[in-house]
RNA sequence: GGCCCUAUCGUCUAAUGGUUAGGACGCCGGCUUUUCAAGCCGUUAAUCCGAGUUCGAUUCUCGGUAGGGUCACCA
């Protein structure tokens, strides 16, 4: 539900967007989208992307988790001007708090003076007006919050140690941030960061508070209702711009209504006031559809060199012998049966394509399928045996040329009962593609071989 | 609990002061020359509740209810 701002005509030139995340916790979902949306919004406007590290919690911040935010990032494709450490602005901040000290509107407060090893520690708090702060949300509208109940609030944990707000709102100001572009949840910090920046003297960027991602259950996305890193897509075979795709169009519908859109036509139909106003729900189902029409659009040498890939490294771990040739027959048989990588590997771990590449072990009763009988099946069998053996070699790489074959016979007896013990005989499994299909990709002389094995399997 | 926000099929969403409330995903069913997958076709399914304004409200207003967010010397 689109809002639209009335009686203001927001400024886009000199566009200028922050990507904040705290290297706290590997790249979550959330972050993936705070990226996504500022990127869109920076792009449309020709703008400026600057990546900002929030790294003032010493205790909780990782260098590993940083490295793994912006791995994350690139791998979906999105890119930043402008690159910056909290950790490594401490003089900035400290002069912007030594100001606001010496103008007494801020203090250092010796009523919650605290010890620490070999220094008394005074927090400083920000001298609160108690005003009424309103400010224009671009997605929300007006919003206003009465700001006395905030009191005077710590804005650092000493003289040169400023906590998360005192942080941002200095870095907006001197980055020249002109939309802070954020989840929801900062709603309710908006006030007391625009308190610290109207104390500063700084100007007010334009601010936009799109909705969380939900879990199923509805309430904010969380470890308990699903994977919530970013690695672990990408590692569960997810492909970047499904994921990108999908996760745009939670909580933006652009105004064409196309789901499947590529970067630069989201980037082309993108604004700001088609946010919608409501949470999302994180739907699995489907992303999984999103990917799998990635994947089906994929040109044919990239898919064969992912599939081969994952072909060879997972029968491996099934100490099946691997055979690229093979590989490379049942491409399009694997394209239809998966909607993301790590279904091919699942796959293969379930042992699915096992017979493709060596022969199977087979359940004698399994045999003749559901109604059948031992006898019928080994007679079925035998014929089909002497048919195959008369069809020409060349005439093998073409399953359609096996089952005329095969048909007037299978016709004639009943498909269900000569086909099943036909197809069961060559892959071994309940379900698998059609025993033509097995057939032209193993080839005459391992068909020959495996319908004979079943026959003596019978026989024992 | 205070403050803030939100409310259309199970999920993502479209639309309008008057529509058979549309689409997508999923589900279910059928077809597709055995099974599986894919494909095609189809079915099921929603305006949170109550008032008010109005000839008419899902749409506007108010009130409820429900859900969510936030209330740190985390970010």
């Amino acid at each position: 539900m689109p809002f639209r701002v009335t009686g203001m005509t927001p400024n886009f030139s000199g566009v200028r967007v922050r990507l904040p995340p705290s290297p706290t916790g590997y790249c979550h979902v959330g972050t993936a989208r705070m990226a996504i949306i500022n990127f869109l919004f920076a792009k449309k406007n020709n703008g400026t992307i600057v990546f900002r590290s929030e790294d003032t919690d010493k205790e909780r911040s990782k260098k590993e988790f940083e490295t793994d935010i912006i791995d994350s990032l690139h791998w979906l494709g999105l890119e930043w001007d402008e690159f910056y450490r909290q950790s490594e602005r401490t003089e900035i901040y400290r002069t912007a708090l030594h100001s606001l000290i010496d103008s007494r509107r801020a203090y250092v407060s010796a009523e919650d003076s605290k010890k620490e090893p070999g220094k008394i520690v005074n927090v400083v708090r920000l001298k609160n007006p108690g005003t009424k702060v309103t400010f224009t949300d671009l997605v929300r509208g007006e919003i206003t919050f009465d700001t006395t109940e905030l009191g005077d609030f710590v804005i650092a944990r000493s003289a040169d140690d400023p906590l998360y707000h005192f942080a941002a709102v200095v870095d907006d100001a001197k980055m020249g941030i002109t939309h802070v572009i954020r989840g929801d949840d900062h709603i309710s910090n908006t006030p007391r960061q625009i308190l610290i920046q109207e104390s500063l003297g700084y100007d007010r960027p334009q601010y936009a508070h799109y909705p969380l991602l939900l879990g199923s259950d509805k309430s904010k996305l969380s470890k308990r209702t699903g994977d919530t890193s970013v690695k672990s897509y990408r590692e569960e075979g997810y492909l970047p711009k499904a994921f990108f795709n999908y996760i745009a169009m939670l909580g933006w519908t652009p105004k064409s209504e196309r789901e499947i859109m590529s970067v630069e036509e989201m980037i082309q139909e993108f604004e700001i006031a088609d946010l919608h106003k409501s949470g999302a729900v994180f739907d699995m189902e489907k992303l999984r559809w999103f990917n799998r029409s990635y994947l089906l659009k994929m040109p044919a040498e990239e898919f064969e060199r992912g599939a081969l890939a994952i072909m060879e490294s997972s029968l491996a771990v099934r100490e099946v012998k691997w055979s690229e040739e093979t590989g490379k027959s049942i491409l399009n048989l694997v394209r239809e049966r998966i909607h993301v990588w790590g279904d091919l590997r699942a796959l293969i771990a379930e042992g699915e394509l096992d017979y493709f590449f060596a022969n199977p072990v087979l359940a004698t009763d399994e045999i003749p399928g559901k109604g059948g009988n031992l006898q019928d099946a080994e007679k079925h069998l035998k014929e089909l045996q002497k048919i195959i053996v008369g069809i020409p070699a060349n005439s093998f790489n073409n399953p359609e040329k096996i089952k005329t074959a095969i048909w007037d016979y299978a016709s004639r007896e009943g498909r269900g009962e000569v086909l099943w013990p036909l197809r069961y005989s060559l892959s071994g499994r309940k379900q698998s593609p059609d025993p033509f299909q097995i057939a032209s990709i193993i080839g005459k002389d391992a068909v020959i071989g495996r319908i004979e094995s079943a026959v003596n399997q019978i026989a024992l």
